[in-house]
DNA sequence: AGATTTACTATTTTT
DNA sequence: TAGTAAATCT
């Protein structure tokens, strides 16, 4: 053990005896992680504990809060950290300068944007505002993408990939993938360029470019070196799942004085999807050449039996440096394999499960169900509701994701920027007989204007017809009452809810009332805003708005939490579930098809195993299909472990004839009348993986029933 | 008639 | 949510 035992200073709120608190890893990264440096780091191994810890050293020696600049990947990881560091050293933290990537991004950016050539009342896109756009441009170039059997979500995804290195030479492999483009006289790379045309006439950035413009920001000689020279330090969590442009904005911060400490694990790199390279974190040393590296390995959260499950399974990996995580937790049982019969019989049993630890005192908060794909936890919702037992849904959708949400900020995207026609479509097509062509049609032509009255004088102004010079009528009247630019943006948001557009809501949404009351919550948030600008710019990068209002209430309201595995990332719980594990749904099928897709998706299944501390769930139905019920075989991930590390449960269900019919199960609420005869399961067909996939057809004289979607899920999540 | 809107079905992960 | 089929509009 190191001799170091730094005593108190006044700087912080908690004395820290680091030799105490930390273990011999963890400390020499804390007090040696001067210059360069990359920390590889396992599952578990206490990263942001020693991120944290560094920090508040970093402090005592007398180093100003505000010259120290923390990053992570995700918007949640951000927080949560920042929240730790304020935990430990208080107040101090208050000059911190912490968030992610874009966030950093766009608060820098706000004040430099002009000078960089854009106008002060930019718009941000998210991903979904950028494929409308792309999507616009296909249509426009008269690409029939359906005729030529293409996927356009796939074109979308390329084309904006590819948008983000438009600068590096063309890829060949993008035009080989493409050639019935070229057939119809259009490259991909061209759509990708009058994508980037499109975005800088409209005067609109996407998340990409916000990294763009920091990197050119941060490259600049001079304004870039006075930014680099204010932090002195720069830590960043999750390296692993940054992209070559985020490499670039960490060099851009710390060349002054490159005390650039980086720390991930690239057996958690899961965001490969968009755009997040492991090569980063490998090359790191290329980069700075003089970096030292060091590692931890100690995993201090799980048990040994569960580290095992996770080490056999990344063993499969190719692509992988060598790394045994070393458990020092105390001993604890076997994960648990549960085979069920279907996906309803899986939902009783995780909600039994989590109902008799919660009667063996563990509270509520200290267990997660996890699953691949949000969809896949509808079954077990249904159940928890049931029966009363509090959860908190994660993934999904977002409240800046909602529909409602979207059409109110794109109101004033539009009084803020009239050029942003990816907002003016939108917002168009909310009236009746205005359909995306006409609207996209419009859109088009607004990057001319100078200001909204321009808008409503063009040519295409005059040109509606029939339905829908009604609905652009009572679109321009809507605009007209929410009053002048001088405006405060929560004032014109209650006027947006209490105008055609509540309407419109009431008709379309049988959930109106909330939808509403989401949109007061936007008003109460945008209340501390007088610029539209600065509200704006702010909620382009906010998760949401009513979690982080009600996190700072009540952290104790008792809650289980039902989470995606990719934003479970960073989390731990004592008891957690890993649901639907199932062939094709958990190496999903469309992930398979990509290069790398099979390795990145046990990485994901790495991720899920190593969040739980104590009691580790493995479960997956055997069947699946709402009028088809379809013989499913488990996941890949589970058949190639050694069965001895796992302890197989068979279930004896009373009603497992009933298990048999999740049509019924799903939605017939305590009714058990017409159930199925279904043939007996004799065994599940673990080991010997199922060379034929048995079909039973349901009797269609049984009279066909609604699909379950509409009201299964809780209040708040329904589709918009 | 041709274009465009609306209704309907099955679904990967997100700064 | 995206792709398709039916309904509606110009």
């Amino acid at each position: 053990m190191s001799e170091f035992v730094l005593s108190a200073s006044r700087s912080l709120n908690k004395r820290i005896d680091y030799a105490k608190e930390l273990n011999q890893e963890q400390l020499d990264v804390v007090l040696h992680g001067d210059g360069p440096c990359l920390v590889l780091a396992g599952a578990g191994s206490g990263k942001t504990r020693t991120l944290t810890y560094r920090v508040a050293y970093l402090l005592e020696q007398g180093v100003d809060p505000s010259s120290i600049l923390l990053l992570t990947f995700t918007n949640k990881a951000a927080r949560e950290m920042l929240s730790r560091v304020q935990g430990l050293i208080g107040s101090e933290a208050v000059g911190l300068w912490g968030g992610t990537f874009h966030s950093i991004g766009s608060r820098i950016l706000r004040s430099f944007a002009e000078r960089l050539g854009y106008s002060s009342s930019f718009s941000i896109m998210d991903s979904e505002d950028a494929g409308d756009l792309v999507k616009a441009i296909i249509k426009e170039l008269a690409i029939d993408t359906k005729a030529r059997r293409f996927p356009s979500a796939s074109v979308v995804q390329d084309v904006i990939s590819y948008a983000r290195n438009v600068q590096e030479p063309i890829p060949e492999t993008l035009g080989r993938k493409y050639p019935h483009f070229q057939e119809a006289g259009v490259q991909i790379e061209e759509i990708a360029r009058i994508y980037q045309g499109r975005k800088k006439s409209g005067n609109m950035l996407d998340f990409d470019d916000l990294l763009s413009l920091l990197v050119l920001l941060l490259e600049d000689p001079t304004l870039g070196r006075s930014i680099a020279e204010r932090f002195r330090y720069v830590l960043v969590d999750e390296y692993q799942d940054t992209n070559a442009i985020q490499a670039r904005i960490v060099k851009g911060f710390s060349h002054v004085h490159g005390n650039v400490l980086v720390v991930g694990d690239d057996a958690q790199s899961i965001y490969a999807f968009r755009g997040a390279d492991v090569k980063n974190i490998l090359s790191f040393p290329k980069l700075w050449p003089n970096a030292s590296t060091f590692k931890l390995l100690t995993n201090y959260r799980s048990t040994p039996q569960i580290l095992e499950v996770a080490n056999a399974s990344l063993k499969h990996n190719e692509e992988q440096f060598q790394k045994d995580l070393l458990a020092m937790g105390s001993q604890g049982e076997k994960p648990r394999l549960v085979p069920c019969q279907s996906a309803s019989q899986e939902a009783r049993y995780v909600a039994d499960q989590i109902a008799a630890l919660r009667n063996n005192g563990k509270p509520l908060r200290e267990m997660a169900v996890l699953f691949r794909s949000s969809a896949h936890s509808q079954t077990l919702e249904f159940e928890l509701m049931k029966r009363d037992l509090p959860y908190e849904y994660r993934g999904g959708q977002k409240f800046f994701e909602r529909a409602h949400i979207k059409d109110a900020v794109c109101f004033l995207r539009i009084r803020q920027n009239c050029k942003d026609e990816v907002a003016w479509s939108r917002v168009l097509q909310l009236q009746p007989g205005i359909g995306v062509t006409s609207a996209a049609n419009f859109a088009r032509h607004v990057g001319h204007c100078q200001s909204w009255n321009d808008a409503t004088e063009t040519e295409a102004a005059q040109a509606w017809k029939g339905k829908a010079k009604e609905g652009w009528r009572v679109f321009v009247e809507l605009m007209n009452d929410l009053g002048g630019p001088e405006e405060w943006p929560s004032t014109v948001l209650r006027r947006v809810a209490a105008s055609s557009y509540k309407r419109y809501l009431e008709q379309e949404y049988p959930n109106w009332r909330d939808r509403l009351e989401d949109l007061e919550q936007l008003a109460l948030f945008a209340e501390s805003y007088q610029e539209t600008a600065t509200f704006l710019a702010d909620i382009a990068l906010y998760d949401d708005v009513v979690a982080a209002r009600q996190e700072a209430g009540d952290t104790e309201r008792e809650r289980l939490v039902l989470s995606t595995i990719h934003q479970a990332k960073g989390l731990e719980w004592d008891a957690v579930f890993i649901i639907h594990l199932a062939d094709q749904s958990f190496p999903s099928r469309r992930a398979l098809s990509e290069n790398g897709g099979m390795e990145e998706e046990r990485r994901l299944f790495y991720v899920a195993v190593t969040r739980a501390r104590r009691d580790l769930f493995l479960t997956y139905p055997m069947t699946l299909g709402y009028d088809t019920l379809q013989f499913q075989p488990p996941s890949t991930f589970l058949e190639e472990l050694p069965p001895q590390l796992f302890e197989r449960l068979e279930l004896r269900d009373p009603g497992l004839g009933r298990g048999f019919a999740p049509k019924k199960r799903l939605w017939s609420f305590g009714d058990e009348g017409d159930s199925w005869e279904e043939p007996f399961l004799e065994q599940d067909n673990l080991g010997e993986r199922a060379a034929k996939t048995t079909v039973w057809k349901n009797d269609p004289k049984k009279p066909s029933l609604p699909p379950p979607t509409s009201f299964l899920r809780p209040i708040g999540t329904d589709k918009s």
